[in-house]
RNA sequence: GGCGGCAUAGCCAAGUGGCCAAGGCGGCGGUUUGCAAAACCGCUAUUCCCCGGUUCGAAUCCGGGUGCCGCCUCCA
């Protein structure tokens, strides 16, 4: 079977069709770096991160590109209000991101373009559309025109003319058409700039995605993803750039990922609402973060609170006792289930390929209950590459000081309970317990591992 | 005002015409244990927001209603 894909731009689930046959090209649309990462960009993140590995465990190869938008009308605003260099700013965010990146195991991108690095292509599709007179200047900007592009709107579902009608855009006397949109932004004082056939300035926003998509991947290229309310009206005139530009279709895949929303709204840079990762970050393992994200389908919405985070974290605990199980095992190399595949293999259906996980971690402890470690190794080897196709990664324990005074701990305590010392034994635990350290007494002796209970 | 989405157990969440409505968290009972924990077994939605309709049969399709949310402005 093949992979099937909700494509918004027709609005069906479709069977994904490679431009080049065993490849794929995914943009993903990354963040305008001008404040800090929040969980609703780590959603569509690590949605992206999922999709990118079960295509390359569905034997693909990818080239995974994701931009930093670096310069746009906000990062500025913040440089004057703060007084730093605009480049500062965005460094700032950046190396937010790549921290919070890594903690979440996303995997790397082939690419992670700029725009401040792509000013050429910027330049070049511009022109280009400016010599079709489809882009026309004024004073040094330079607007894209609406009317020139018969398919505008066909992305978010709107129509031109109901879109003027409800406009509450200001008007700019400047454009022909209020929907009209700067492709280049004329210089003001104070501002950065680059020089171009109009003039000192800089790119506008929605160019640069489509300069750089192409530029690393082509055009058309498969898939472009990025978060719900991008749709409109920043991949909408990205379609209309590059494909009036050059006369041929875009992207064959438009995937978008659901909102976070905090108390019934969505998270939102611009008002100020919402939830650094980095701060997460400190109160929960990265694993149960991406398990909260995972467990809902990618095109619902999420709700963010405590409790469900809490209990995303309760059910990652459950996974690590389960892997600690097995931690001696060598684990064999085996196919994941059925069920896991068609769910992934179903527009990355990952709450069902969540299920599919859970139900082998109990087959596997049946089966180790029953002492049939063959195939609870088997089973166990099933479970770990579920894992990995879903991006999470066991924090590998580091050999500190406390696993020597743990040892001596646990020693002490066994000598305590042969001599039926209980009381003293249930001292230890229930004071390990207060500081996060659970005990679990077996038949094969004493494990301990860090915990909520 | 225009366009779109969602409503499934205490909570989270799959399921889009037909075996007992996945799975996770929580709860209850049991096996096991010195007691716990972990693990396993059983129970925890006779019913899928409400009202009609189509059908042999609907959570799933159609019509109407209610509630919540999103986009139309910068946003993953």
């Amino acid at each position: 079977m093949a992979i099937r894909i909700y494509n918004t731009l027709k609005r069906e689930k479709k069977a994904f069709k490679p431009v080049k046959e065993g490849r794929v090209g995914i943009y993903f649309c990354g963040m305008t770096v001008q404040d800090r990462p929040h969980l609703g960009h780590m959603r569509a993140f690590v949605v992206g991160d999922a999709v990118r590995r079960f295509f390359e465990f569905s034997g693909y190869e990818v080239n995974y590109v994701q931009n930093f938008t670096d310069i746009d009308d906000k990062i500025i605003d913040r440089s004057i209000r703060e007084g730093t260099d605009w480049r500062k700013i965005g460094e700032r965010y950046i190396e937010e991101y790549f921290r919070a990146s890594d903690r979440m195991n996303l995997k790397r991108a082939t690419f992670y373009p700029r725009a401040t690095q792509h000013i050429q292509e910027i330049i070049e599709i511009v022109s280009l559309l400016e010599k079709k007179g489809i882009a026309y200047e004024r004073e040094g900007n330079v607007y894209f025109d609406v009317t020139r592009f018969q398919g505008y709107g066909k992305l978010s579902g709107k129509k031109l003319e109901e879109l003027v009608s409800g406009a509450r855009v200001e008007p700019d006397p400047l454009k022909k058409n209020p929907f009209d949109f700067a492709l280049w932004k004329a210089w003001k004082e104070g501002e950065p700039y680059w020089y171009s056939p109009w003039g000192k300035g800089r790119p506008g926003w929605h160019i640069e995605c489509s300069a750089m998509s192409t530029h690393y991947l082509g055009q058309p290229f498969d898939i472009h993803g990025g978060g719900e309310d991008l749709i409109f009206p920043h991949h909408e005139n990205e379609i209309a750039q590059a494909e009036a530009a050059r006369d041929k279709p875009f992207v064959n895949y438009w995937l978008h990922v659901g909102y976070v929303k905090l108390a019934g709204e969505k998270m939102s840079k611009s008002t100020g609402r919402f939830t650094a990762i980095a701060d997460l970050l400190e109160r929960y393992d990265p694993n149960a973060i991406r398990l909260y994200l995972l467990q809902t389908h990618y095109r619902s919405p999420i709700e963010y609170s405590e409790e469900n985070l809490m209990q995303a974290q309760r059910a990652w605990e459950k996974i690590e006792v389960f892997l600690s199980r097995f931690e001696s095992a060598e684990p064999p190399s085996v196919e994941p289930p059925a069920s896991f595949v068609e769910a992934m293999e179903d527009d990355f259906n990952t709450p069902r390929a969540l299920g599919a996980l859970f139900e082998g971690m109990r087959e596997a402890n049946t089966f180790l209950d029953a002492g049939d470690e063959e195939r609870a190794r088997s089973t166990y080897g099933e479970i770990l590459v579920m894992l990995g196709v879903l991006g999470f990664k066991p924090q590998e324990k580091a050999e500190t000081a406390i696993d020597e005074i743990m040892e001596i701990l646990l020693e002490v305590r066994k000598k305590l309970r042969e001599e039926k010392n209980y009381a003293v034994a249930d001292l230890i635990r229930g004071r390990l317990q207060e500081k996060g350290i659970i005990l679990e007494d077996t038949p094969e002796g004493t494990r301990w591992r860090r915990g909520t209970r």
